[in-house]
DNA sequence: AGTGGATATTACGTTAACGTCAACGTAAGC
DNA sequence: GCTTACGTTGACGTTAACGTAATATCCACT
């Protein structure tokens, strides 16, 4: 059992980077911005586990077309920590219109997907149309 | 039938924005950018149903995170015009990889849902305690 | 003739999300 | 001891997508 293949729990700056998909400069942006906290050895950050989670909760989020402001905000939601009766309520109110939008973008996506598959056939239609005659 | 109230036929800027819900600076902004191109009564713009069925679709991407080069692309499936072999392949490879997105951003929502669904549900159980004692 | 409202053009300003140097420190390997 | 690779901190540049005046025109009222 020794010696398995784990998962590392650190993570040098370009590591992540690379399994991110992201630059190091975009990383150090979201440092910046308070987004990601990695501890430092010595000047030399280390990303745990817990950072290159909220990592992907970033990327997730803008594949969806959030902002990086909208994604701090949803991320924090997932820790509500300070457990103030109109802070939780707000909170819930935040969740619920977060779920309109979704609920939006499904919609949407399924339009669109209807469409792109007419596209699609229109084409294929007409390649065979040229090819044939 | 007279007089039934149909769809009007053309729009101002001002009816297709509010209506719409941008600004005309937005409007004319597409235009600039060759989103939309609007006939002309004198100097005024005219907006046609199907100038308006445009900006929907430019909506629409917008919704979804993309870019106005996006949707301008999305939006140029939809007319192939030139019927050359090579364009189509290539258009049919385009639609392709926007459905794996489109496949990719359902897949987001869908787990985004759940971590709000989470949230809440938490948020709720924490009123209920501080409530009770 | 004057006023108000919608429209137009021109042009500079702004915000987000990084890109792109520059200049430097440090540890590894030859 | 020199190069190479990876790390750091500035700091200015860039792109997209508009915002925000400023100024001018046209048409309908009063």
């Amino acid at each position: 059992m020794r010696n398995r293949a784990t998962a590392p729990a650190e993570f040098s700056i370009t590591d992540l980077c690379k399994e991110s998909g992201i630059t190091t400069r975009t990383a150090r942006h979201y440092e910046d911005i308070g987004l990601l906290s990695p501890s430092r050895r010595g000047q030399t950050r280390v990303y745990s586990s817990a950072d290159r989670t909220r990592l992907r909760l970033i990327l997730r989020g803008k594949r969806l077309g959030l902002s990086l402001e909208d994604s701090r905000q949803i991320i924090d939601m997932y820790e509500p920590g300070k457990t103030n009766v109109d802070q939780l309520n707000s909170l819930i109110d935040a969740i619920r219109q977060q779920r309109e939008k979704l609920n939006q973008q499904l919609d949407d996506i399924g339009n669109l997907l209807k469409d792109l598959n007419q596209s699609e056939a229109a084409c294929i239609d007409a390649l065979n149309t040229t090819g044939d005659s």
